[in-house]
RNA sequence: GGGCAGUUAGCUCAGUGGUAGAGCGGUUCGUUUACACCGAAUUGGUCGGGGGUUCAAAUCCCUCACUGCCCACCA
C-alpha cells in the first residue's frame, strides 16, 4: 500500500489509468462471449472536429451508460468512429490549398485533390479521437470506423445502387438549395433561416395594354427582375381581376410578361402584386408550373449574374446587382418606393451565406421504410428521451420532402452511376463500371454525407458483432440531428436489416454560455475542454458536467461545475486517505456480529437508500440525480457526519468499537467507488487499488471489472426497529 | 403563422399535491493530526402576473407576459 499525497493530481492518475485499461484490452468487445450483449454506437465527430462541450457531454453519457452495463454483467461495445463530413473538410483543404500553394481543386484535378485530402486525413484528422481518450471513453479502439473505409463506402454505394432498383432514387431537374460558396446543392435541413434586415422595394411595370397605367409590385429581390417572366395577382382580386390575361412591361431587358391569376397570392402583403420569377425562386417555379412559364436562369452557380441578365449586370455579385437594379428602375421613374423590410432568408449551414433557389439536374430519393419508422417510435418500440422529441420526429416525418442527395463535391462517395459517351441518357448503375469502360463516363457528383452516416449502427459491424450487438442499445446524441441523422438512420435500419437500429434515444442538451448564448468559435465564448481536462482532470469536467445536466435541458456552462467536480473528487481522495491512515482495509468486511453504533445502522440505511435511488435514476436517464446523489451522501452523510462522529470511535480504546467503524467505513467506500466508477473511472480506479479493494474484481483487478453494488441490506441484518431507532 | 421548452435565493439550477432546496456568492468564526480543492455557523425567495380546482398548489387546470429553440414558399 502506498501512501497517498495530500492533494488529488488527476494528470498522471488519470493517464495510468487508460494506458492500464488499453494494455489490458478492457473495452475490447468479445463476439463469442457468453454474456449478454449491450452496444453503443458512437455519434461519428467529423474527421476535421475537434472536441467540444458538446462532445464532452455526449460522450461522458455514452461512457457512464457503457461502464455501467459492463459492471451489470454484459459484454459491452461502445463503437468508435468518425465522419469524412464531406464540406467541411473538403473546404478545410481547399482553404490550406489556397493559402499555401494559391491553387484550386481544380488546379490539381479530381484525383491529385483527393489524395491531398486523404493526406490531410491521415495527418491532421482525427485528432478528436485522441481527445476523447482523455476523457476516458471506454470505446472499443480496435473497432475504430472511417465512413469512407473501404468495405463501408462500398456498402454507402450498394444502399444507392438498392434504392434505385427499388425506384426510391431519380434523377430530376428540380428547385434546390444551392450554396453559391461551396457550389453544391444542398438538403432542406442543411439551410437555417436566418431574419435578415433589407429592403422592400416597391417598384412598377407599365401595362401593355393601357400605355401610361402601371402595376406596382414590392419585391426584395430586384436583381431577379431579369428573369421574371410573368406577374402575378390573386384570382379574386377586385383590383386586378380586369387585368387578368393582360401583359406588363418588363423594363429591362425590355419583354412583354403576362398577368397571371395565382391562388398563391396574397392581397394583403405589399400591392398584391408578385413579381414571378421561376427559376430564382421556390415558390415562382411553381406559380410558373403551373402557368407554363418560361424559366430563365440569370445567374451563375457562383451567385453572379450572367449574360441573360443584361450585359451591364453579367458578371455582377447578386448583392451588388441588387442595388444596380435598383438604381437602374430609380432612373426609368419605375422606383415607388424603399423601405426597410425584415424578412426571412434561407442560409448555407456551412458557408454561411444566402442560399440560392436553383433549378439543377440532381439525385432525389424518396424516403423508405417511412410508415415503420414512424410506427416504431410512436408505439415505443424506439423510445425518444425526453419523449417530447417524438412530436418534433412525428411532425418531421410526416412532411418529408424528397432528399436531395447528390453533392457537387470531391470528397465524399460518388455516386455509383455512369452514362453512356455517345448517349447519355443511357445510363448504368452499378458498383463496377460496365465491361467496356471506355465509352462511359461515371457521374460525378458524391453523395451526401449523411446519406453514409444512416448505415452506421449495422455498417460499422460484421457478421459476428451484429449477431451480438445489433440492435444497438442506447444512442445519445443531440437533439439538432434529429432528422439528419436519427430519423433517417430509423428509416435505413428498418430497411436493411428489418429491426430497428437501436432501443432507446437519449436527447442531451446544448450547452451555452453563461448568457445563454450558443457556443461558436466567432464568438469565442468556447471553452477548450482540453485545458479543463489539464487543469481539473477528466473526471472533475465529467462529474461537474453531469451534475448540471438535466434531462434534455439546455445547459449554460460555467467553469465553476468544472471546479467543484474537482473539488469533489480530491474530497473523495482525501476521504480514502484518511481510511487509509488508520490501517488497512478490508475489501470484504463483514458486518454481522460486530457491534454497530446508531451512526453506523443511520448510515448504512441510507446508503441502501442512496443504491436504490441511483438504481431508478439510471432506469431514467436522470444523470444530474444520480451526480447529485452521489456528491450529496459521501459529502455530507459520510465525511461531515459519518466520519467526523466516528473519529471518536477511530482513536478510542474500545477495540471492538474501532473494528466496526472501521469495517462500515470499507462497506461504503468499496460501493461508493464502485457508483462513482461510470463517472469519475480514473480516481475511482486508483483508490480501489490503493485501499486494497481489487480482490472484489473479478478477473482483472479494475474497479471496471467489479460487480454493480447490491444494497447493504441494513434492515435485514440488524431489524427494521433498529434501523428507525437510528435515524431518530 | 404553427409547435415545444423555460420563468424558484444575488448567480447557475434541483424540486410535479402536504411545513421552500443545493452549489457558488455574501457575512462571521476556525492552523482540533483526511481535505483551505477544507470545516462550523449564518445571510438570503410573497416559487413570472392573474384566475381556478383542492382541506392543502412551486407542483394540477385556464389565461396573460417575457425569453429561447424548432418548423413554415408571404414576395
Amino acid at each position: 500500500m502506498s501512501e497517498i499525497s495530500k492533494a488529488y493530481e488527476p494528470q498522471a492518475v488519470e493517464e495510468k489509468w487508460y494506458a492500464a485499461w488499453q494494455n489490458e484490452g478492457c473495452f475490447t468487445a468479445d463476439p463469442a462471449s457468453p454474456k449478454p450483449g449491450y452496444s453503443i454506437v458512437i455519434p461519428p465527430p467529423n474527421v476535421t472536429g475537434m472536441l467540444t462541450l458538446g462532445h464532452v457531454l455526449n460522450n461522458t453519457i455514452q461512457d457512464v451508460l457503457a461502464r455501467r452495463a459492463r459492471m451489470k454483467g454484459f459484454e459491452v461495445l461502445w463503437l468508435p468512429g468518425t465522419d469524412h463530413a464531406g464540406i467541411a473538410t473538403q473546404t478545410v483543404v481547399e482553404r490550406k490549398l489556397r493559402k499555401e500553394e494559391k491553387k484550386t481543386r481544380r488546379d490539381l484535378g479530381r484525383e491529385a485533390f483527393l489524395e491531398r485530402v486523404w493526406e490531410w486525413k491521415e495527418k491532421h484528422g482525427g485528432i478528436i479521437i485522441s481527445q476523447l481518450k482523455k476523457l476516458g471513453c471506454s470505446c472499443d479502439w480496435s473497432r475504430e470506423r472511417f465512413t469512407m473505409d473501404e468495405g463501408y463506402s462500398r456498402a454507402v454505394q450498394a444502399t444507392f445502387v438498392d434504392l434505385y432498383g427499388k425506384g426510391l432514387i431519380y434523377r430530376g431537374k428540380r428547385m434546390v438549395n444551392w450554396c453559391p460558396v461551396s457550389l453544391t446543392a444542398l438538403s432542406d435541413e442543411e439551410v437555417i433561416m436566418k431574419p435578415q434586415k433589407g429592403v422592400l422595394y416597391r417598384m412598377r411595370y407599365e401595362l401593355v395594354e393601357r400605355p401610361g397605367e402601371y402595376l406596382e409590385i414590392a419585391t426584395t429581390r430586384p436583381e431577379t427582375l431579369m428573369g421574371d417572366t410573368a406577374v402575378a395577382v390573386h384570382p379574386d382580386d377586385e383590383r386586378y381581376k380586369h387585368l387578368i390575361g393582360q401583359h406588363v412591361w418588363r423594363p429591362f431587358p425590355r419583354l412583354q410578361i403576362p398577368i397571371v391569376a395565382d391562388e398563391h397570392i396574397d392581397p394583403q402583403f405589399g400591392t398584391g402584386v408578385l413579381k414571378v420569377t421561376p427559376a430564382h425562386d421556390k415558390a415562382d417555379f411553381e406559380i410558373g408550373q403551373r402557368h407554363h412559364l418560361e424559366i430563365l436562369d440569370v445567374l451563375n452557380p457562383d451567385g453572379t449574374l450572367n449574360e441573360l441578365a443584361g450585359s451591364e449586370f453579367a458578371g455582377m455579385d447578386r448583392f451588388v446587382a441588387r442595388k444596380a437594379a435598383a438604381a437602374k428602375l430609380a432612373e426609368l421613374g419605375l422606383l415607388v418606393a424603399e423601405e426597410p423590410y425584415q424578412n426571412n432568408v434561407g442560409f448555407s449551414e456551412r458557408a454561411d451565406v444566402p442560399i440560392e433557389p436553383r433549378l439543377s439536374l440532381q439525385w432525389f430519393l424518396k424516403y423508405p421504410s417511412v410508415e415503420q419508422s414512424l410506427e416504431a417510435v410512436k408505439s415505443g418500440e424506439i423510445r425518444f428521451r425526453p419523449e417530447r422529441w417524438v412530436s418534433t420526429y412525428e411532425h418531421w416525418l410526416t412532411n418529408i420532402q424528397d432528399w436531395c442527395i447528390s453533392r457537387q463535391l470531391w470528397w465524399g462517395h460518388r455516386i455509383p452511376v455512369w452514362y453512356r459517351k455517345d448517349d447519355e441518357s443511357v445510363i448504368h448503375v452499378g458498383l463496377e463500371a460496365p465491361a467496356d469502360e471506355e465509352n462511359w463516363r461515371q457521374e460525378e457528383d458524391v453523395l451526401d454525407t449523411w446519406f453514409s452516416s444512416w448505415l452506421w449502427p449495422f455498417e460499422t459491424m460484421d457478421e459476428a458483432t451484429r449477431a451480438k450487438f445489433y440492435p444497438t442499445g442506447d444512442l445519445v446524441t443531440g437533439p439538432d440531428i434529429i432528422f439528419f441523422w436519427v430519423a433517417r438512420m430509423i428509416m435505413a435500419g428498418y430497411e436493411y436489416t428489418g429491426r430497428k437500429p437501436f432501443s432507446d434515444v437519449f436527447f442531451t442538451g446544448l450547452i451555452r454560455d453563461i448568457q445563454g448564448r450558443k457556443m461558436s468559435k466567432s464568438l469565442g465564448n468556447s471553452p477548450d475542454p482540453l485545458e479543463l481536462i489539464a487543469k481539473y482532470g477528466a473526471d472533475g469536467i465529467r462529474f461537474g458536467l453531469l451534475r448540471i445536466a438535466p434531462q434534455g435541458q439546455d445547459i449554460r456552462f460555467d467553469e465553476k461545475v468544472v471546479e467543484e467536480g474537482r473539488n469533489f473528487a480530491n474530497k473523495l481522495w482525501n476521504a480514502a486517505r484518511f481510511r487509509q491512515m488508520q490501517g488497512p482495509s478490508a475489501p470484504d468486511a463483514d458486518l454481522s456480529g460486530l457491534p454497530l453504533s446508531i451512526y453506523s445502522i443511520d448510515l448504512l440505511a441510507k446508503l441502501d437508500e442512496l443504491i436504490a435511488k441511483v438504481n431508478g435514476a439510471y432506469a431514467e436517464y436522470r444523470f444530474n440525480e444520480i451526480a447529485q446523489s452521489l456528491y450529496d451522501f459521501f459529502w455530507s452523510e459520510y465525511c461531515d457526519w459519518y466520519v467526523e462522529a466516528a473519529k471518536t470511535e477511530i482513536s478510542g480504546s474500545d477495540e471492538a468499537a474501532r473494528a466496526s467503524a472501521l469495517a462500515v467505513m470499507d462497506t461504503v467506500l468499496n460501493r461508493l467507488l464502485r457508483l462513482l466508477h461510470p463517472f469519475m473511472p480514473h480516481i475511482t480506479e486508483e483508490l480501489w487499488e490503493t485501499l486494497g479493494f481489487s480482490a472484489r474484481s473479478h478477473g482483472k483487478p479494475f474497479v471496471l471489472y467489479s460487480d454493480w453494488p447490491e444494497p447493504v441490506g441494513i434492515a435485514a441484518l440488524v431489524g427494521e426497529a433498529a434501523v428507525k431507532a437510528a435515524q431518530e
